[in-house]
DNA sequence: GTTATCACG
DNA sequence: ACGTACGTGATAACA
């Protein structure tokens, strides 16, 4: 395409798909999501695309809520109404149906798409060639030259007006560049744009036909009489950072030439595959596409919304009875994200053709005792979506949950970990099955929660037992494809109930001691805060890091040793570096370090005791960290004080929850650097192990080559932070960080390592390339982490992902390997016909709760199971201990 | 909602 | 030359 011939169509999605969705009369497709302002917007193209013969086609859309508008003037589109739900819902399935188009998207944090389009139809004049711009936006006007024609939507989106310089002109008296003078003295209220309040299109209007511009209306101002003369002269700035925020920019900088959106048609089995999705089928008809497309996607259509929906009320149990042997997937809805507080709302059930639904409060009715029997029947196997969490929710209201054959979620999980949306919409979209509403749509968004009428409601839940359905067989086979089959069905499907058991067991805390630590803790930070107040001269609030900052380092002028994006960093490794400086910080220190205690684990900890019981149930997710660990919530029971002795306190409140028990604590010794002897296969590391060295002096000998009583406390302390390094990816820039040295210091220790340690070396080297060959690295239980940078250009993006690409199999295995020890001990307390409990996990770590007629075998028994959980080259060895308090036990 | 800070392995 | 140690969750302040 030389210069000089084409023709643009440049059109402003978010204005569109706004006009569309509310020209529209609500319209959702068989599965209840909403497509109306999606039909609007095709109508819309066909049509300019049918006229205007474009030989360039795109479509910009907003990116982001803050704009370089915002910088100056914060309250920029302020005050707009939240875009529905039903509307945002449609952003997804628009940009689908435009790459089915083969039509370029663009988008670019921080400016808007106005200005996008504003800055290919400068480019396209440059270049000599014509654009024609669509929008709902009078402001694109201003955009309006003889090579530039600009078309307005109106009455909806079905009629455009088409606007040439001359034809504004016409309709407006005035240049295109006019109209951003117009909206500089007329505002818009859409946009929060002030303009000149009282000032309308008419009033406006007759001052530039008079005066030109803005700024020439403000230098005549006292020509002006009266009221108008008032207004004008009081916002004068007002009018000028209008006319500003009115101006399209036309210099965004796009990376981008116009080849790149040549248009050449679409591809027919492509569009006609999203149309179907869609279930445009006029539209379908009108571009005579129905022989187009494959027979998988006429395949996904009949399997979109093939059920029939039964609402179970008091009459309609008996239906459900009949079909529960047939009974597939079961999905339980309810409302928050904790499983110990979550409100139930109903629980669906696909069977055959049929997806039953049953509102929640009738679940514990006499009518429902059949159903329960079936929940709770082992021998009827379920498929579900977060079914770890849906047991508690049931267990919450006294029903049983057994029978667990396949969780989606968690399957998803395991093929791709750093997947970010984990929803059943997420999952579908990435299998390419036909989409379901999504919540927000059907339940609306945070404070504006509500569960809609019961037909909607039924219709919503059924989609979703139907989901479930329609997606195991894909991810089930998913997994065997990986090879993740065992990784499944041995390790993460039976662990989720053994977590649910922990979580259903909960753990006591003594309430009163925590009381009595915080008020110890109350009366320290209030003498520090007196203190801290005096030594700075006046009163502040300590906790804002932003007035802490104002006080140090422009008060009392201490030097800032670190910036952060807002402001100065306050963080304790700078405050470390100030402690010379001046006393005051040694104090803060200690206010932050007691506050956190009060706030996030006296506080904390006190909201989350059940007052029935006394206890503490947290929540483990599975499916949360990257590297196949679990995380903790509601509370977060895995990072409990400990590294400090104050902090540390705060164990003695986990207790036993009978009397004359014990709390027991079992923790592999070393068990990364354990799995980073067995993979990288390095004699020497293993060797240490066998013989059961200290692995920290071991490193310290190695790397400074010295004998093992010559190791002093210094060099071991450097030795175990080279051990976290390699543990880590090691750079030596981190390492420099972490030991407070230079990079060259830190770089000699690293290469005296790999020297001591080739076996690490050469793991290190072949891991990172063998996550460059295949995309992705796995631990040794074939857990499986894409890194998508692994082979980028940029630095940063590249260094990040090689050293995922060395931590995550150690991590990560060490993560299978106590998992499957959880696993073991759950089985090895039930064969034994043991009451000691599982009650916690921490990473490397299994609390218990053990009578005393069981310590003996417990504390034998444990460290055993854990030992022994996976063979490796090197033992495995856990440290048990036992005391009357998760403090004592260590 | 995002940011800064800090608790854990 | 590039500039971060790996993985999480909770809280208070701020926007």
């Amino acid at each position: 395409m030389g210069k000089g011939s084409g023709k643009l169509l440049l059109i402003d999605g978010n204005s569109i798909i706004n006009r569309a969705f509310y020209a529209l009369p609500p319209l959702t497709n068989s599965s209840g999501v909403h497509t109306n302002a999606v039909l609007g917007f095709t109508t819309m193209l066909l049509r300019v695309l049918d006229e205007e013969k474009p030989s360039h086609v795109m479509v910009a859309f907003d990116a982001g809520k803050v704009t370089f508008r915002h910088e100056g003037y914060a309250e920029y589109k302020g005050g707009r109404q939240k875009t529905p739900p039903e509307m945002s819902e449609q952003f997804p399935l628009l940009k689908e149906l435009l790459q089915a188009f083969s039509i370029p998207q663009f988008e670019l944090p921080g400016y808007e798409a106005d200005d996008i389009i504003g800055t290919f139809t400068r480019v396209a004049e440059e270049q000599g060639k014509t654009a024609v711009v669509v929008s709902g936006d009078k402001d694109m006007l201003q955009l309006a030259t003889d090579q530039v024609t600009v078309l307005i939507t109106r009455k909806g989106i079905s009629e455009v007006e088409r606007y040439t310089p001359e034809q504004v002109g016409e309709k407006y008296g005035l240049t295109p560049e006019q109209i951003i003078d117009l909206k500089g003295l007329m505002g818009d209220a859409s946009d929060n744009i002030p303009g000149v309040p009282g000032v309308g299109e008419k009033t406006a209007l007759k001052l530039l036909h008079e005066y030109g511009t803005v700024e020439n209306v403000l230098d005549h101002a006292s020509e002006l009489t009266g009221k108008m003369r008032e207004k004008i002269e009081a916002h004068s700035e007002d009018a000028r950072m209008s006319k500003r925020l009115a101006t399209i920019f036309r210099e965004v900088p796009l990376q981008h030439s116009l080849d790149e959106v040549e248009w050449k048609g679409y591809d027919s089995a492509q569009l006609v595959s999203a149309l179907r999705k869609l279930e445009f089928k006029s539209i379908i008809e009108r571009l005579d596409l129905s022989a187009a497309g494959g027979v998988e996607q006429a395949e996904i259509e009949e399997a979109a919304a093939k059920y029939e929906v039964i609402r179970v009320d008091t009459a309609g149990w008996d239906a459900l009875h009949d079909k529960l042997a047939d009974a597939e997937a079961l999905y339980v809805e309810a409302h928050g994200e904790n499983p110990h507080q979550a409100q139930g709302i109903g629980v669906a059930v696909a069977a055959g053709s049929q997806c039953f639904v049953i509102p929640f409060e009738l679940l514990c009715t006499p009518e429902g005792e059949r159903f329960r029997a079936w929940l709770a029947d082992g021998d009827a196997p379920k498929y579900g979506y977060e079914l770890h969490w849906t047991e508690l929710v049931l267990a919450r209201c006294g029903v049983d949950l057994r029978g667990q054959a396949f969780d989606v979620q968690l399957a998803a999980y395991l093929l791709d970990p750093t997947e970010s949306d984990p929803s059943l919409n997420g999952l579908l979209q990435r299998h390419q099955l036909a989409g379901i509403a999504s919540d927000e749509a059907v339940y609306g968004k945070g404070a504006k929660f509500r569960v809609p009428a019961a037909e909607d409601l039924a219709r919503h839940l059924a989609a979703k037992a139907d989901a479930v359905r329609r997606l195991k067989p894909h991810l089930s086979k998913e997994l065997e494809d990986l090879g993740m089959h065992r990784l499944y069905y041995e390790l993460e499907h039976p662990l989720s109930c053994v977590l649910a058991e922990m979580e259903k067991q909960g753990i006591s805390v003594n309430a009163d001691a925590l009381k009595e630590l915080g008020v110890d803790f109350q009366r320290r930070i209030e003498e520090m805060i007196k203190a801290i107040h005096e030594l700075a001269g006046f009163e502040f609030n300590i906790g804002s890091p932003k007035q802490l900052g104002e006080v140090l380092f422009e008060k009392l002028g201490l030097p800032v040793v670190k910036k952060t994006k807002t402001g100065y960093s306050t963080d304790a490794e700078v405050l470390e570096k100030l402690e010379p400086y001046h006393e005051i910080v040694r104090l803060i220190l200690h206010y932050r370090q007691l506050t956190k205690l009060q706030s996030t684990y006296i506080e904390g900890l006190l909201k989350e005791i059940r007052p029935e019981t006394g206890k503490i149930h947290t929540y483990y997710r599975q499916t949360i960290a990257a590297t196949g660990r679990l995380s903790s919530q509601f509370p977060n029971l895995q990072n409990i004080p400990i590294r400090l002795e104050e902090g540390r306190q705060i164990r003695k409140a986990f207790v036993p929850s009978e009397p004359g028990w014990r709390i027991l604590a079992a923790d592999y010794s070393q068990i990364e650097l354990r799995v980073l002897a067995h993979i990288s296969g390095d004699e020497g590391l293993k060797e240490a192990f066998v013989k059961e060295m200290d692995i920290h002096t071991k490193t310290a000998m190695d790397v400074f080559g010295v004998e093992a009583e010559q190791v002093d406390s210094n060099m071991r302390r450097q030795a175990k932070a080279v051990n976290f390094g390699i543990v880590y990816g090691i750079s030596d820039y981190g390492l420099s960080q972490n030991l407070n040295i230079t990079r060259k210091e830190a770089a000699a220790f690293i290469e005296q390592y790999f020297e001591a340690f080739p076996g690490v070396r050469h793991y290190m080297d072949s891991i990172k390339a063998k996550a460059k060959e295949d995309g992705y690295v796995t631990t040794l239980l074939d857990r499986r982490r894409y890194l998508p940078d692994i082979r980028a250009s940029n630095f940063n993006l590249r260094s990040f992902a090689e050293r995922t690409a060395m931590n995550t199999p150690i991590q990560g295995t060490a993560a299978d390997i106590i998992k499957l020890a959880m696993i073991r001990m759950d089985k090895a307390l039930r064969e034994n016909g043991l009451k000691s409990r599982m009650l916690l996990q921490v990473h490397d770590e299994l609390v218990f709760e053990v009578p005393e007629e069981e310590l003996e075998i417990m504390k034998k028994l444990v460290p055993e199971q854990m030992a022994t959980a996976l063979d490796l080259d090197v033992p495995l060895l856990a440290d048990v201990s036992v005391g009357s308090n998760w403090y004592e036990a260590k």
